[in-house]
DNA sequence: CAATTAACGTAACGATCGTTATGATACTCG
DNA sequence: CGAGTATCATAACGATCGTTACGTTAATTG
């Protein structure tokens, strides 16, 4: 019973996620929230809670929208498809939208103010969390003689996230598309190669 | 004329530049500067003007004490050992002080309010300057047979600041040295060889 | 149709932001 | 020594921060 919400709940965190990408955590002011939002503050503080309750949400909408290539990049059959896949779309994905370049993963809190600081773990988090999956599909590789004896797994994973991340930062810097592909492709030329046939079975163009 | 200063403005600026390092620009207030300043908030604004001119003096420090290691490696014979110093050095330092880890120049502004725009745009073009004296690095190299024909010089230049930048991500997120250490070895793999002997003369241990 | 309930907009909360009067203090120069 | 000046610390400025009373409006329930 009672009244019923006059807006979307959805629509409005999305809006939170292109406010949040763009400025960053602390760069947002509910002013610019209920402006993007097109919702007055009590209604966000109903609707999500606080401003860290509110980002939290849209950091979990963000990687289920816009983050679900990596997921999916996992199934590919070899790791060089794998992050060949990771590293072209994340270029796509940090120079896609003019008005809100990067990434939010990175962008949303990397060095802050003390009152900042959960906001900063939970980014360190969510990243570790994609890396070590990222990790743990290159020891399955390397089972499956797709990646050499001697790969350093834990690493491999670190370097392809820290390309991934040093794109972020420079499409955040206005880099074009073709610039940060041009990147990916020569952190692709790095890939090590195992000895079954399995990467010589999916060649790249 | 008049009172003489009480403390040494250098001196100062040092413990800005951690703060700022830390924190980042908008992160940082005047109580965390007095604070680790150790001067009041007037004497400040007396000796280096408003926080966005304090910042630029610190940008500048920053360079010229800590990003030394970058126009020295310009100098080194091959564009093998350019990227081998820059990368290791730049693992080192985002790892040396456990109290603000990373880059000022990433940290400094990555996505802020409006307000701090111009302290964004001034750290994208301090990225910029080094990375275009690194391109016209590579660009000698190539003249010299260091470097391939067909390299391209202005994407070589980005990959490698990309994983300097990305590798700054990292560390401000707690990675080890030695985990940055090994990033930077993955990307230094995929480097390039040109066909003079310039490159053989001078052969990684 | 009342009674209840929840979301609405307005407007204000205390705290902190970056910035600056203000008067006291310490130094130089005539 | 005394006039002048620059730096000092205290304290306050207006603006904005994230957050929330408060009275009104619209929907549901008996």
């Amino acid at each position: 019973m009672g009244r019923k919400r006059e807006f979307d709940v959805d629509q409005a965190l999305d809006a939170a996620v292109c406010v949040f990408w763009r400025k960053g955590y602390e760069g947002v002011s509910y002013s610019d929230l209920t402006q993007a939002m097109g919702v007055e503050r009590p209604a966000l503080y109903s609707a999500f809670g606080n401003k860290e309750a509110l980002f939290r949400r849209a950091l979990a909408r963000y990687y289920e929208r816009y983050l679900d290539f990596i997921p999916a990049a996992l199934d590919l059959p070899t790791s060089r498809e794998v992050v060949a896949h990771i590293l072209r779309r994340a270029a796509e994905l940090h120079t896609r939208y003019p008005d809100h370049r990067g990434c939010l993963g990175i962008n949303g809190a990397l060095a802050c103010s003390d009152d900042a600081e959960p906001i900063r773990l939970a980014l360190i988090d969510a990243r570790a969390e994609g890396e070590a999956s990222l990790r743990d599909r290159f020891e399955r590789a390397k089972q499956e003689g797709d990646l050499p004896e001697t790969a350093n797994c834990t690493a491999l994973a670190a370097f392809v996230m820290a390309v991934t991340h040093g794109m972020a930062v420079q499409a955040k810097a206005g880099f074009s598309r073709d610039m940060l592909e041009a990147v990916a492709e020569q952190a692709l030329s790095t890939w090590p190669t195992g000895n079954s046939t399995l990467s010589r079975s999916h060649p790249e163009p």
